[in-house]
DNA sequence: CTAAAAGTCCACTTAGTTGGTAGGGTAATC
DNA sequence: GATTACCCTACCAACTAAGTGGACTTTTAG
C-alpha cells in the first residue's frame, strides 16, 4: 500500500501540474485546497525539491512549482521517491534490490512469481506520467 | 513490500507442502530448516491456523499441516491473510476497500491507474498456489 | 493409573521504525 | 519589514520483529 505520505505527494504533484508556467504556489494553498496538513505537506515538498522534481522560490511571490513538464514525470519515479520500492521483495527489486538470505534465488517459485508481478506493474507506472493522471 | 513477516508465511507454507500428506510437521522443525526465529514462527503458524490455512495436532507426534492441498491455496488469500491489501490505494481494494477523502473516485486520475495496476497484478496472484512455488 | 515428556497455545514485553502533528527559529526575497 | 521557503526539535500513536514465560493438551513410559 501506498503511504499516505505518496497519497499527499500526488495530490500535491497533480496540483501543481494543472498550474504549470504559472508561476510559484504557495504551500499554503497546496495545503487549502488539497486538504494537506500544512507542516506535514512542507517536508513532502521539500524531499521533492532535493530530489530534483520541484523547484521553489523564496519571499514574496515565492511557492513551488514543477521543474518539469508534467509529461515528463513518471509515476513510477515518484513512488520510488516518496514510497520507496514497488517490488514485493527486496529480491525483485530492480531499484533497491537486496539479496536473499538463505534462499537460492534460481530456485525459489516465490522469486520468480514476484518478478512476473513487478513487470506488471512498472509496465503501466512506467508508461504514465503525471499529465496522465490530470482527469 | 512484504513484510518479514510474510516472507516467513511463504517458507513456512512452502516447506508443509512439500511434507503434505505426511503427517504434522514440528515448529521448532520448520524454524530449523528455514532459518526462522522460532517464536515468531509460533505466531504465524497460529494465525494461519485461525484463518483456516493450516489446522495442528498438539502433544507427542503433533505439529502443524496444512488443512487444504497445496493447489488449492491461493497466493493472493496469503498474502491478503498475512500481509494485507494487495492493492495499492484503500479505495481500489477489492477486500480492504475504503472510501477516499476529498477525492471523487470517479474522476480521479490516480485511481484509475491504481485499479489497472491491481489487476495486473491479481492476474498473476490469484492463478498461483502454493504448488507453483515449488521449484 | 500416573507422571514425565513433547508439543501447541497465548498473553505480555521490548526495541526499533514509520506516520503524522506541532512549534519555533533562520534565511532569502520583494 | 513583510512574506515565504527552509530547517530543526520534540512528541504521540501505531506497527514490526522478536523474545519471555508459562498454561494447556496429548502421547508414552513405567
Amino acid at each position: 500500500m501506498l503511504s499516505k505520505k505518496s497519497q499527499y505527494a500526488f495530490k500535491a504533484l497533480t496540483y501543481l501540474a494543472t498550474k504549470y508556467n504559472e508561476g510559484p504556489v504557495l504551500i499554503s494553498e497546496i495545503s487549502r485546497k488539497k486538504k494537506i496538513p500544512l507542516k506535514f505537506l512542507e517536508n513532502i515538498l521539500l524531499e521533492l525539491k532535493k530530489a530534483g522534481m520541484l523547484d521553489s522560490k523564496k519571499g514574496k511571490g515565492g511557492g513551488y512549482f514543477l521543474k518539469k513538464d508534467p509529461s515528463k514525470i513518471k509515476v513510477a519515479n515518484v513512488i520510488r521517491l516518496v514510497n520507496g520500492p514497488i517490488a514485493m521483495l527486496p529480491c525483485v527489486s530492480l531499484y533497491f534490490y537486496e539479496r536473499c538470505k538463505n534462499c537460492d534465488e534460481k530456485h525459489c517459485g516465490l522469486h520468480d512469481m514476484m518478478i512476473q508481478v513487478r513487470d506488471a506493474s512498472l509496465n503501466i507506472l512506467e508508461n504514465r506520467t503525471l499529465k496522465d493522471l490530470l482527469v
